[in-house]
DNA sequence: CCGGGAGCGTATGTATACATGTTGCTCTTT
DNA sequence: AAAGAGCAACATGTATACATACGCTCCCGG
């Protein structure tokens, strides 16, 4: 069964990462519990939880806030994704089977077409697909879990930067690129091209 | 102020990374709730924390189980503390200043003491004070906290491997032969080395 | 003898009421 | 007027009572 705190918690953390509740705002158990028509038992068991993922942290009085993403941090965690995402497509070179290449190809598929109907959203869901796909081809469940970790903040990252149609269709070709080189199972030239390509969609450095 | 549900969720922490808590057994909330004199919320809050961190799995009816590793688990763990403490190590060598290493050093040197008094678990502590120390050189918020999630771990794959005396020491010459390099603010040798320092560390492989 | 379904027991999910602690304001005193 | 102490209000921490869902057992039918 699907309980309310999963259900807050699902909804909360969506509204975060797409930037529907400010940096910085507080988040009052009672109004929350209002809004969704629950008890404050399960609001408080869903903000642990945002919590522990770090997208919320505890302000004065005890009160949680959306986090508040500094220069310094928005750049760690490119950092961090680049060092986990070249470890996983390092295990994935090593490790895939014909089966485990088919969602990669859909992914990419799929974004071409959303590209060109200039569907921003879907695009960004199948990027992170792509991403997250890759990681399961390297069959590590721990890493995959710091990378949906990680995701929440890529994603909380890139609402503030805009993402044009030339932009999109550059990022399937090099999605497609990776593709290639994973299935001819070279591990330095897919964790250069994944360095490179991760270092992209960051923000840049002002 | 340290709440209940602060207290009871470090208690259980280290009870579980210490083996005092047999890897698959379930957790019983008002038997839990009765052993801490509290009520169930506390631990409740206590348990899905643990459960975020990954040391809790539900198993059937909800119920919440510690985690039990597989020998390809193990082998993850060490592949992501190696990936991730390597990052940190080429941030700190970047990026230390003179006050950062003393800490560094007081924790070798405490090392080598207690090595001599045959004291393990305060030996296996500083092991852990070092990694966290150098992770915090770094300056990378985010990162330290991955780590401390994944140190977790380490120490639920070390309560399994016996440490001795020889073993001791030569750990302790390791991290001095690391604080060395970063010294020289050399990041190649770091690297190389604490990857082939975490590598020892590790489990062997069967 | 085997298979399926209904009912019960137990542990978790949720709601609500109460306790506690922090914060900011006000009142008093120097 | 400034500073400190105390108080009041509000949001979170905790306790407890109730709801619910899942699993297990037992019984009945084939």
């Amino acid at each position: 069964m699907r309980t309310k705190a999963d259900h807050i918690h699902h909804a909360l953390r969506e509204d975060i990462v797409a930037g529907r509740r400010e940096q910085g705002s507080v988040l009052d158990e009672v109004e929350l519990a209002a809004a969704f028509g629950a008890s404050r038992t399960p609001v408080r068991e869903a903000l642990r939880r945002l919590q522990s993922e770090g997208l919320l942290t505890v302000g004065s009085r005890r009160r949680m806030c959306v986090v508040d993403l500094s220069e310094s941090h928005r750049h760690e965690v490119t950092l961090l994704r680049e060092s986990l995402e070249t470890t996983a497509a390092t295990q994935a070179c090593a490790r895939w089977e014909p089966d485990d290449l088919d969602g990669l190809r859909v992914a990419v598929l799929r974004q071409r077409r959303v590209a060109r109907d200039g569907d921003v959203t879907a695009f960004l869901g199948l990027d992170e697909t792509f991403h997250r796909e890759l990681a399961a081809v390297a069959r590590m469940p721990t890493l995959s879990l710091l990378l949906d970790q990680l995701g929440a903040f890529v994603r909380l990252v890139r609402v503030a930067i805009p993402t044009d149609d030339a932009h999109m269709l550059a990022l399937a070709d090099e999605h497609d690129d990776l593709l290639d080189r994973l299935e001819r199972r070279d591990a330095p030239a897919l964790c250069a091209a994944l360095g490179r390509h991760i270092r992209t969609t960051a923000p840049r450095r002002r």
